[in-house]
DNA sequence: GCCGTTTTCGGCCCGACTGTTTTCAGTCG
């Protein structure tokens, strides 16, 4: 974990101590710091050297000391203390659905709870019963929680969320009233991980809507249900929120309900100063509603340019977009190909095929297969089939073979058109630019490769000095983090000049080149412009 | 604890849903 994930995991349990004693405003202004913190797109210890700790978005004078307290010692003792206040089990209490810090705290002093263990044998031994507020019902969703375990809090991958997300949408078109549906939460915003799904629609009927996805075969709980709103959980365990508006609300709701909540926070606070109110309904002055149909009209309203949705997170977006000089993000249609696809070693003629014709529905003007060095790992028959693509002058995208070498090794196969270097296993930059005659486009694998530098902010620094030097760019996939850069570390590249390759990150038959898309979301996310993307021309073309 | 083109003190987004209430507190997002 790097300092900057540590410091928000510690200003978080700050904050999660701080409710439980009753605190008013000091949890959620931990809680602020602690989310400002881990969207850097820069390393914490770097910047307390820097002395720019007060310039992190609601880090005041009393939380840039605890940082510096940490950063100098490796422990904070006001953190410390709280603790020891508190048992270590009543935090998890906290995490059950249904509990929070009211009831975790009433737990402990009225009951002597410590963890949810204790609330078991409690709820058992039948000690709940009769006391104020913990009626039969309440009891029953409380045995549940605790059954059902303490929520790890682990959030799903955004490629995975993206194909629940998918399959939700279609069955949802297809067997309910709908007629605008959106996801949007912090999937739209293209977040690296999913917590929840929140669904919006507009529709005639919202009780023929609830009655459709309740009934949806991916359905296994259904855990709430109004008039306008419905949760459930579905396969695998993700929870999904459908919620069904008016029109005229839907650009309101849609911004709202996209969050992130800081941003929208910030954003409500601009409207009051305005002597407007922003709600998920729409804007409105005094009784009269100004704005509400569309999400640019509520930016509007307030003053602001449309902002994207990947940016929303109140990290310097709303300044610019009041300025009008917020960053052309790169635009799917900037996106001409991909450079990085690889084949499985058994796959044969019919898989080349399938991937250029997914190429040519996507407009692509290029399509770049890649073999590991030595090239005998795939197939002769693809090998040939992708021959065969590089001869033919048809329509379609161009067909390019690239080779994609492990760091330092000499390159040698004389038919790649260009080179990538696979980090993978690397743990560090070397010094000096890269040995190989040719060049490499970029370094691929990143993430997988240098898990233990690179994942880190700090490590991170140090690749993107070398990527400076050596003039070669780095990658971003839809496995983020996981395979290459994630959205902090595009930022990060981005603001050092060093040019991205977006990639659907395709190895094998289950992959498809449209997951570039989720690529390009992480890429935006980090403040990507199309000057800086690779995938913009054919390689050597530039 | 943070923050400020109406403030260095006095505010702090705002609504839905649930379960327990006969008018609301707690939780959640």
């Amino acid at each position: 974990m790097s300092t900057n994930s540590e410091l928000a995991e510690i200003l978080r349990g700050i904050a999660d101590l701080l409710d439980l004693q009753g605190e008013r405003f000091k949890p959620a202004a931990y809680r602020r710091a602690a989310q400002s913190i881990d969207s850097l797109p820069d390393d914490v210890r770097q910047m307390s050297a820097r002395g720019e700790l007060r310039t992190i978005p609601g880090v005041g004078d009393a939380i840039a000391e605890k940082i510096r307290e940490y950063l100098r010692d490796g422990h904070i003792p006001y953190y410390e203390r709280l603790s020891q206040e508190v048992p270590a089990g009543v935090r998890e209490l906290m995490r059950l659905p249904g509990v929070g810090p009211k009831t975790a705290r009433r737990f402990l002093t009225e009951f002597g709870i410590q963890g949810p263990a204790e609330l078991a044998a409690a709820i058992d031994a039948g000690k709940l019963e009769g006391a104020a507020g913990f009626k039969e019902r309440k009891i029953a969703q409380l045995k549940q929680a605790v059954a059902a375990g303490t929520p790890s809090g682990v959030r799903t991958p955004l490629k995975d969320a993206w194909q629940v997300a998918e399959d939700l949408v279609r069955a949802l078109r297809a067997n309910a009233p709908v007629e605008q549906i959106v996801v949007a939460g912090s999937l739209r915003r293209r977040r690296e991980t999913v917590g929840d799904l929140d669904i919006l629609v507009t529709s005639g009927s919202a009780e023929a809507v609830f009655n459709a996805f309740s009934a949806l075969p991916g359905v296994v709980e259904i855990r709430l249900r109004g008039p306008t709103k419905e949760t459930v959980i579905v396969r695998g365990g993700l929870q999904v929120d459908l919620r069904v508006v008016e029109p005229a609300s839907f650009g309101a709701a849609l911004q709202y309900f996209t969050g992130s909540k800081e941003h929208n926070v910030a954003i409500r606070t601009r409207a009051r100063d305005l002597g407007l109110k922003i709600n998920e309904y729409g804007v409105v002055r005094g009784e009269e509603r100004v704005a509400g149909v569309t999400e640019e009209e509520v930016y509007g309203a307030i003053g602001l340019r449309y902002i994207p949705p990947e940016i929303r997170e109140n990290l310097g977006e709303i300044e610019l977009a009041e300025k009008g000089t917020l960053p052309a993000l790169v635009e799917p249609h900037e996106l001409h190909g991909d450079l990085h696809v690889h084949l499985s070693p058994d796959a044969g003629p019919e898989e080349v095929d399938r991937l250029r014709q997914e190429a040519v529905e996507l407009g692509w003007s290029f399509l770049g297969f890649v073999t590991t060095h030595p090239p005998g790992t795939l197939a002769k028959s693809a090998l040939d089939r992708i021959e065969h693509w590089r001869q033919v002058k048809a329509s379609g995208p161009r067909v390019l073979l690239g080779q994609e070498a492990s760091f330092g090794a000499a390159v040698g196969a004389a038919t790649a058109e260009y080179t990538i270097t696979n980090l993978t296993g690397v743990s560090r930059p070397p010094t000096g630019a890269p040995t190989s005659a040719s060049r490499p486009l970029f370094a691929g694998h990143l993430g997988v490769a240098t898990a233990a530098s690179a994942a880190t902010v700090e490590g991170l620094t140090t690749w993107i000095k070398w990527a400076g030097k050596a003039h070669i760019g780095l990658e971003v996939g839809p496995r983020g983090a996981g395979d290459g850069l994630d959205s902090a570390g595009v930022r990060q590249t981005i603001t050092a000049g060093i040019p991205i390759h977006i990639t659907a990150g395709v190895t094998g038959p289950a992959d498809h080149l449209r997951d570039q898309l989720i690529a390009l979301g992480l890429a935006r996310r980090g403040w990507a412009t199309a000057d800086r993307t690779l995938n913009r021309t054919l390689p050597g073309a530039a």
